[in-house]
RNA sequence: CGGGGUGUAGCACAGUCCGGUUAGUGUACCUGGUUUGGGACCAGGGGGUCGCAGGUUCGAAUCCUGCCACCCCGACCA
């Protein structure tokens, strides 16, 4: 028996939990809250990275690095952002462990050691990069400042879960600077768009683009726009966030340039991000009960072989054959990996592949060989058929590409499925337990409706989504006037 | 951070209540052979600070105290 994983239905999250260790994408380490990223789950991770990467540096954007650390008096600068991490902040307090006097062979912190001023693990870099733009910024001429940087950061959180949320994440954030409110705004809604491109094209996830509620804005933003996915378990998850700064950072941080018109003035700023969450969403989206499935643009190997042999002659043969096959797939651009072990048997290995999620598999055999046929299966949709060997070269590029259309389409026909319109309470509060999903629903605006509705039903409003259309409506909850629908789910 | 639960081989667990040979099972691992078109079989073998630290006892995986970690529920989480 190999690995073997809980289905979804009966039980999601131990569904999830399992299938991210069993499919080597990463597990728990000995330090608390924190993941390790094993090697096929961080080649996952890198060919977002390089998708992404691409897609900031085609909008003009450039990569830079800046600290880890950000001294507690830059950190508090800007209020409101500081108050709303302060609560899930690591602290470096000392810089030095000796020698423990009391206990051979152990070590403590030097009580001499301490730092005259604590720093804060970032959070996020907003204050550490607001400070350092300062100094870069005089005129109208140093503007715009499109910088993104790949980094890790730290929140310590109280319950953590592999990708979902984990005290030390890895993504990218950028921040960039502006000389008018419009050129910030622009650039907001293009980075969300970017962001939902990606979500669409490479992790064939859906999204919703919209803009959060004053209650769930990030600390310091004048507006928040995210992208919002649904999950397999009717559950929403916020997939990626880009900020309009308004002046709030440029203002703490004094960050001023002179205008055209020789006028003193405050900059513009953004910041956008998505992170190692990323992987979760991906997972959870397109992922079943033998497994991952991986979109082909993400997966880290597209193509699968097996060969299928009793003797050594007859492996030499298939080997042959597979060399030739693999070859002219990689010439291709494909990533293709053969499974020649003779340890394991090929059912074995075809439960293997199947649980990492790899788009298509090859199994070639003796018949296979007589016959000039291969046979091919898809991870998606589990079909298998047998073609000729010639069709190969042209028929796993149009396969692959039907493949990330299909799971695309999948997740698409099940988020609209769970996309609920709700004109009453009682509607909403019996679609939030039996079903899940989004609800789409009308809101007062105000913050205490809902907040009030957070607290009743667990449910947030996860984005006014950005192609809501004009419509009288009454709120849900209090009966006040509204002018447009919202989204509410309850979220990871 | 509160309530509950669990820590025994890489993994999953039994044994703990009621202390007493050499701590066991499945799986994984190693060797040899037979196998190979959906998770092979037989035989042999290796692997254990029983979460950590104290205590009680002639004797502790087992009883007591403290600590740590993880899981579930809640709070928290922009």
């Amino acid at each position: 028996m190999g690995k073997e994983i809980p289905s979804r239905s009966e039980d999601y999250s131990l569904w999830y939990n399992e299938l991210v260790k069993k499919a080597d994408l990463a597990e728990h380490s000995d330090v608390r809250g924190c993941m390790v990223i094993k090697p096929y789950g961080y080649s996952i991770w890198e060919k977002m990275q390089q998708a992404l990467d691409k897609m900031f540096k085609d909008t003009g954007h450039s990569n830079a690095y800046f600290p880890l650390f950000v001294p507690k008096s830059l950190f508090e600068a800007e209020e409101k952002n500081a108050e709303g991490f302060a609560k899930e902040c690591a602290i470096v307090t000392h810089y030095r462990l000796k020698t423990d006097p009391n206990n051979k062979g152990k070590l403590i912190v030097d009580p001499e050691a301490r730092l005259e001023e604590e720093l804060v693990v970032r959070p996020t870099s907003e204050a550490i990069i607001w400070n350092t733009y300062k100094k870069w910024i005089q005129s109208y001429r140093d503007l715009p400042i499109l910088v993104n940087q790949w980094a890790n950061v730290v929140r310590w959180e109280m319950r953590t879960r592999l990708f979902l949320r984990t005290a030390e994440f890895l993504w990218q954030e950028g921040h960039t600077a502006h000389a008018t409110a419009d050129d910030a705004v622009r650039e907001t809604v293009q980075m969300l768009d970017v962001y939902a491109d990606f979500a669409e094209n490479f992790m064939a996830l859906p999204v919703v683009k919209g803009r959060k509620s004053e209650g769930e804005r990030f600390p310091g933003a004048i507006d928040t726009y995210c992208i919002e996915a649904m999950m397999q378990d009717g559950k929403a998850l916020q997939a990626g966030t880009s900020h309009f700064l308004g002046q709030n950072f440029a203002k703490a941080f004094n960050v001023q340039f002179t205008s055209k018109e020789g006028k003193l003035e405050h900059v513009w700023g953004t910041s956008w991000g998505v992170s190692t969450r990323l992987m979760g969403a991906l997972i959870m989206a397109h992922s079943d009960d033998d497994g991952l499935v991986l979109p082909p643009k993400l997966a880290p190997i597209h193509v699968v072989i097996v060969p299928i042999f009793k003797t050594e002659e007859e492996f030499k043969k298939i080997t042959d054959k597979v060399t030739e096959i693999s070859s002219a797939l990689r010439k291709q651009g494909y990533a293709v990996k053969y499974d020649s072990r003779d340890t394991h048997k090929p059912g074995f290995k075809f439960a293997e592949w199947e649980l990492k999620g790899v788009p298509v598999r090859l199994a070639i055999g003796p018949r296979d060989l007589e016959n000039g046929t291969v046979e091919v299966a898809r991870r998606d949709t589990k079909e298998k058929k047998v073609m000729k060997m010639d069709e190969i070269n042209t028929a796993i590029p149009a396969l692959l590409d039907d493949i990330q259309n299909n799971i695309y389409q999948k997740a698409l026909s099940y988020r609209n499925n769970m996309t609920t319109e709700v004109n009453s309470y009682d509607e909403m509060k019996k679609l939030l337990d039996e079903k899940g999903g989004f609800i789409s629903a009308h809101w007062d605006g105000t913050m205490e409706t809902e907040a009030a509705i957070k607290e009743e039903t667990k449910a947030t409003i996860r984005c006014i989504p950005l192609d809501a259309k004009e419509e009288e409506g009454k709120c849900i909850y209090t009966g006040k006037l509204s002018k447009r629908r919202v989204l509410f789910a309850r979220a990871y």
